[in-house]
DNA sequence: TGATTAGATGAAGAAAGCTTCAGTGAGGAG
DNA sequence: CTCCTCACTGAAGCTTTCTTCATCTAATCA
């Protein structure tokens, strides 16, 4: 057991609780590794505790089950993305529409593309595992933050901002998925991403000198 | 074995090759009922078999194991929209930008969600499958004929119709994934259509006023 | 130091579903 | 009428991986 010993000269922490809390973390770092490297087919909960360096038996005293363990590796993906757009949107109250969804969609993509094959990897199993479901919380946050910072946009936007977030979001969730599974290389990631920002801002500026004041309302 | 008779009374063909003919069709058909009904999850070769009528030999008689089966199915869902698409293209050459758009965006939703259970019961199996690597396929075959059509339009399009192309195909694409993911009523279906060719129309608009005359190049 | 408990271990049990294949039946050919 | 091939059948073998649990170790406590 090499890992051990690495593990345990991870930062200090109250001793009892950090060995488990380590595992827990060592586990999930190597779901996605594995996931990674040999791909969903190929990924069993023996595999991935060997790659944790701990035994199957620890990894089932932190997960149920397996699909319990990809659940939580893809909920950790996605909350880190989320959190990313959170702070733009925070950080963008005030700005022109245009300045908000530049910086939107830069954030959004550069946390989905920091770790491209990270991302790829969690899609093929989203589907495994009421992935659908998880990211739908996920979009209610996402839209939520979005329509919170719409709505301080320095211009009137003239149409439902719940309807705009919704439809930013599907744009930059559709793209990013295209680019991921078409494994595009770096370079036509830059002019795509230059693309949907040029789209996404011909889309605000149309919305902001429609004759409809206030259109259509939509549930969330 | 009831379902046989009703296989032997269908349309008459030429009769040895008819019967497999009648197989191969109620296994893709039965696929995809299976898979609607119980999930992906459930859906276990033997069990499309007598969903089909016909024995599990059979099915693999034809196909050589259960993921090339979910392939198939696959296949033939994503080949029917991109000929409904082929279809628009073709019609809409000569007219307006705007014009092409709405009736791209009309007619791929319409394909889609003509049967939005079914669509969204194949994407659950399409990473099981290297779904991505069919939808690849399909993608260029999209992104062809939308260029086609786009080099046609009555008004000049002042950017690289591969790229005006590809950022459509994310945008609808992106789109009616969020939608069967959230299972989306009929009357929000419809709200998002709208808003979705609001956009598309403010993109290409926005093309067709760009400084750069035809930009940058991509490679499909 | 001895007792106690949180945490780790991994061999083996159990389930489940894919796939095979030896055998049957029905059209068509000679 | 007989033979031959195409097509179908479905019980059973086989593999694979998940999951359990009896046992062991190390850390804390008294």
């Amino acid at each position: 057991m090499p890992q051990r010993s690495q593990i345990m000269l991870e930062p200090r922490k109250s001793p009892v609780q950090a060995r488990s809390a380590a595992s827990v973390d060592a586990i999930l770092e190597g779901t996605v590794q594995v996931l990674r490297e040999v791909g969903k087919e190929r990924l069993t909960t023996t595999r991935v505790a060997s790659r944790a360096g701990v035994s199957v038996g620890t990894l089932y005293q932190y997960f149920p089950n397996k699909s319990a363990l990809l659940q939580a590796a893809l909920k950790r993906h996605l909350t880190e993305v989320a959190e990313a757009v959170d702070r733009v949107c925070k950080e963008q109250r005030g700005e022109t529409l245009r300045t908000m969804v530049t910086a939107l969609i830069n954030a959004f993509l550069e946390a989905k593309m920091r770790d491209a094959k990270t991302s790829a990897a969690l899609y093929s199993v989203s589907s495994d595992v009421d992935g659908a479901r998880i990211a739908q919380q996920n979009g209610a946050r996402f839209t939520k933050a979005v329509v919170g910072m719409l709505t301080t946009a320095c211009e009137p936007l003239m149409a439902d901002p719940q309807l705009v977030a919704s439809m930013l979001k599907g744009m930059m969730v559709g793209m990013s998925r295209s680019i991921l599974e078409a494994n595009a290389p770096e370079r036509q990631l830059d002019i795509l991403r230059r693309e949907l920002i040029f789209a996404a801002c011909a889309y605000v500026d149309a919305c902001s000198v429609r004759h409809t004041p206030k259109p259509l309302t939509m549930v969330p």
